[in-house]
DNA sequence: TTAAAACCCAAGTAAATTGGTCGGATATAA
DNA sequence: TTATATCCGACCAATTTACTTGGGTTTTAA
């Protein structure tokens, strides 16, 4: 029910792999993915949706790569996964299009008290929460 | 990335509409799936799995349906979730699967500090919410 | 100047999950 | 005994997820 994707693990765990780096080289897909165990071109397919999104820089050619387009602390995870998994709590129940009245309450809309409050709790829990917090987060 | 399912939804507007009744009657679910316009035998099924789990009981035969075999006060809406989606919040990223080492860091399992974060912030907020709440918040 | 290493990108496909459907059995009230 | 219910297992269709394929283009090193 609550899941998150291959997308946004795997997209993640790349950023982290990035921010992670000391030196100034870039690093290849071919890295990341033997690395990380994960199948090069679909990493690929994450590196270029993080690219357009601003997330990271691509280096072309031969020793090129990637590298991160900002820094750690300016990267939200709420947002990156956003951009990883296309939505985060996407809201179904629309009042009146699976809805129909029984004597005078509308009960089939409960549910989305209850979403709303694990939205929240989502936004409130991660919304502040960044990949340099993630890094020191991981040293202890 | 995160949703719950029609069956969670559905089965949580069941159990609603169950505890709204105010008559002792049962209500079958021919006239839930048709106030909630969801086709009866899907409905069918969550509800049995509901019986089975001790959050409805049954009358069968003609005249005869479901009513809550709880007080809403004594349903928690996580719990009822969790039965009703099979699980909530699964934590994929299994330590030695998926990933490998870089340097001295295990960098592919930081999505986890994340999960348990996004997990906690769940149970946080509906882990102590019940039915009889439901009722409450929906009247205003 | 050529080969190799790398990113770019659109389209197709396989696997898993979700959201149902179907047919028949059992129970009960009228 | 008939109509109205629940019960139950198995099946099927649609959607989403997780890849795969097969081309490209760009850059660097030899």
């Amino acid at each position: 029910m609550v899941r998150i994707s291959t997308k946004g693990r795997y997209g993640l765990n790349a950023v982290f792999a990035l921010a992670q780096l000391e030196n100034n080289e870039p690093l290849s897909i071919k890295q990341m993915s033997e690395s990380m165990n994960i199948p090069l071109p679909y990493l690929e397919q994450i590196l270029i949706n993080l690219r357009k999104n601003g997330y990271v820089e691509s280096i072309r050619g031969a020793k090129g790569g990637y590298i991160l387009a900002k820094e750690p602390k300016d990267i939200n995870v709420y947002n990156l996964l956003l951009i990883l998994e296309g939505e985060i709590f996407p809201i179904h129940c629309k009042h009146g299009d699976n809805c129909s009245k029984q004597g005078s309450k509308n009960h089939c809309c409960a549910g989305e008290i209850v979403w709303g409050k694990i939205n929240s709790a989502i936004k409130q829990a991660i919304g502040d929460y960044t990949i340099q917090d993630l890094l020191s987060d991981f040293e202890n």
